[in-house]
DNA sequence: GCCGTTTTCGGCCCGACTGTTTTCAGTCG
């Protein structure tokens, strides 16, 4: 039972209550019990088993209990007996921005409406508009939250994406017969969403055999698509996912179809044929003769190109580059030696200052930069000039005690509406460095959200423009804002570009980070870490930056601490 | 339900926006 799934049930429980009118703090702190389960360093079990769950802050005993049950038997008898009580369509439809508890309770008790297909023709009918305090809008507003829900549902974040596929990679590995298992697809492209699980099998054997052993998995469900090569899963949860068997002597060929997108595909099969080579049935033939390619340097070679990385393979001139020389050398996570972009539990962060530098300093890191929020940002309890201040002092005390590892004292200041920094230009002045983000006023049109912006970029203290569309993946879209103007205005005043790693954001997008670097933009790898399990968000920053073409060089992290603050002194300047 | 450098009981984030109303409930970050 992982920490997702635990975390799980606590926010079900937590939706549950609020949705039968239970009190308010009661909902919140099963809420905050999920999101301290989720921030655990290590496993449930482990740490139910040590004692630690019961020390966490937001984990009391009420919670502890139900976290035993759910760890022992993998259920829970308080949520069992919750959703006899409420139909589990209410909770559904929490989802739907805009409907909050109050109107769904409205809803389903003048209208008896229980399910998201009932509330739908409810809102196409007018029957919802005509309820007390709805209207035309709202009920359009409904409409329309419905739809993007269903949308997204055909989506998986990164992160739960590279879960799945881990666990499903690690089962269809240890089937007899089966010598390798990869994971290719989406998920070795390392997009921001992904929309199928793909896993090729390395086998000797008859597909067919492989094909039965799979369906006697756990948890698989049922094929779909099958033909001699492919099937279809559909696994417990409703994740679908497709495995592809291939022969010893065609895995390059099959890996590249597998993994590429269309786009690269259809690049690929143009290059191919101009050199008399042909991209058939996921195999590479010449004529009639079938070329076998063991591995895809092998395929890619045959073809006359440098080794494409997984995270190039969108079809966005990687094969004119590849055939025209070698391809950059893309950043590894091991180039990065600063951690940038984390918050404590002086503001929403639920690990101290010096929690947060051992684990860095454990996980490789030269050095760090703390940012809190600022005092605009109340509801995530935001750092008053007089809490910088004690702030300043901790990072000095812990600096003192850690040797050869460097916390530098940061903000993570709110852009107001009118494009002012948080703080007077005094306070800004004895940061080391200044991350500016949008946490409010999402509402302005392009013209004004622009200019915001760039009024924010005329700031000299103003070192990092923080999650710059402010996009989160699957539930909202990025503001309006003209990105030309802004990469070039970051390109001229030395305003760093953040690529924010916490996977429900991945923000600046792949896309426009290789034009930022074409047009000599610094980017900087922002963690956006709450606790210490948001380290691992870098890795998911790392594969932004690479399908951004992103070498060691285009990247602030990678500095010494010197180097990055010698950055931010000359941006000051300016 | 959880927590305590104001508290073992009493409080827990608050201000702005939206869409509906003509003064405000509901939602959101």
């Amino acid at each position: 039972m992982d920490k997702k799934a635990v975390a799980q049930v606590l926010e079900q429980i937590a939706s549950f209550l609020e949705l039968k009118g239970e009190n308010p703090f009661r909902v919140r702190a099963f809420r905050t019990a999920a999101k301290a389960v989720t921030a655990l360093p290590g496993e449930v079990s482990a740490a139910l088993a040590e004692g630690t769950l019961a020390e966490t802050k937001g984990v009391g005993p009420a919670t502890l209990q139900i976290v035993q049950e759910v760890v022992q038997t993998g259920r829970s008898s308080l949520l069992e007996e919750l959703r006899e009580q409420v139909p589990a369509g209410l909770v559904e439809m929490l989802q739907i921005s805009g409907l909050g508890v109050a109107k769904i309770r409205q809803i389903h008790e003048t209208l008896g409406i229980d399910t998201l297909p009932e509330l739908e023709a409810a809102a196409r009918d007018g029957r919802l508009a005509r309820l007390p305090r709805f209207g035309a809008k709202t009920a359009d507003n409904i409409l329309k939250g419905i739809a993007f829900l269903r949308q997204a549902s055909a989506f998986k974040l990164a992160h739960h994406a590279l879960e799945e596929a881990e666990g499903l990679r690690a089962a269809l590995a240890a089937l007899p017969g089966v010598a390798q298992a990869v994971i290719a697809g989406e998920v070795r492209r390392r997009t921001e969403v992904v929309r199928d699980i793909v896993v090729v099998l390395v086998a000797d054997v008859p597909p067919a055999d492989i094909f039965r052993r799979i369906g006697e998995l756990p948890g698989v469900q049922e094929f779909a698509g099958q033909d001699e090569r492919r099937v279809t899963l559909k696994v417990s949860g409703g994740a679908q996912a497709q495995v592809v068997v291939t022969t010893p002597k065609n895995v390059g060929a099959v890996l590249v179809q597998a993994t590429g997108s269309e786009e690269h595909l259809a690049e690929l099969a143009t290059h191919a044929r101009t050199r008399g080579f042909a991209l058939d049935g996921a195999a590479l033939w010449q004529g009639s003769t079938f070329l076998p390619t063991a591995d895809e340097a092998a395929f890619y070679a045959a073809l006359g190109l440098a080794e494409i990385p997984p995270e190039l393979r969108e079809g966005r001139g990687e094969v004119a580059a590849a055939a025209a020389g070698p391809l950059p050398a893309l950043l590894e996570r091991s180039d990065l030696v600063g951690f940038l972009h984390c918050h404590t539990t002086a503001s929403d962060g639920s690990n101290s200052v010096m929690e947060l530098a051992e684990a860095c300093r454990a996980a490789g890191y030269a050095w760090m930069g703390i940012t809190d929020h600022s005092k605009a940002a109340a509801y995530a309890g935001g750092l008053s000039v007089d809490d910088l201040a004690r702030q300043a002092d901790e990072i000095d005390a812990v600096n003192a005690r850690l040797g050869g590892f460097r916390i530098l004292k940061g903000i993570e200041a709110d852009i107001l509406a009118d494009g002012a920094l948080d703080y007077d230009d005094t306070v800004l002045a004895r940061l080391d460095f200044v991350i500016g983000s949008i946490h409010s006023r999402f509402n302005l049109d392009r013209e004004a959200m622009t200019e915001r912006v760039l009024r924010a970029m005329e700031n000299p203290h103003l070192a990092i423009l923080g999650h710059p569309t402010g996009r989160l993946l699957l539930s909202r879209d990025p503001y309006p804002l003209d990105m030309e103007r802004v990469l070039a205005r970051a390109a001229e005043t030395g305003v760093a570009i953040e690529i924010n790693a916490d996977p429900h954001r991945l923000d600046l997008d792949w896309r426009l980070v290789r034009q930022a670097r074409d047009q000599g933009v610094a980017i900087s790898i922002g963690a956006d870490a709450h606790n210490l399990a948001g380290l691992r968000n870098v890795d998911f920053g790392v594969g932004i930056a690479r399908k951004g073409w992103l070498t060691r060089a285009d990247v602030l992290n990678t500095r010494t601490v010197d180097g990055f603050l010698a950055h931010v002194a000359r941006r000051r300047a300016r």
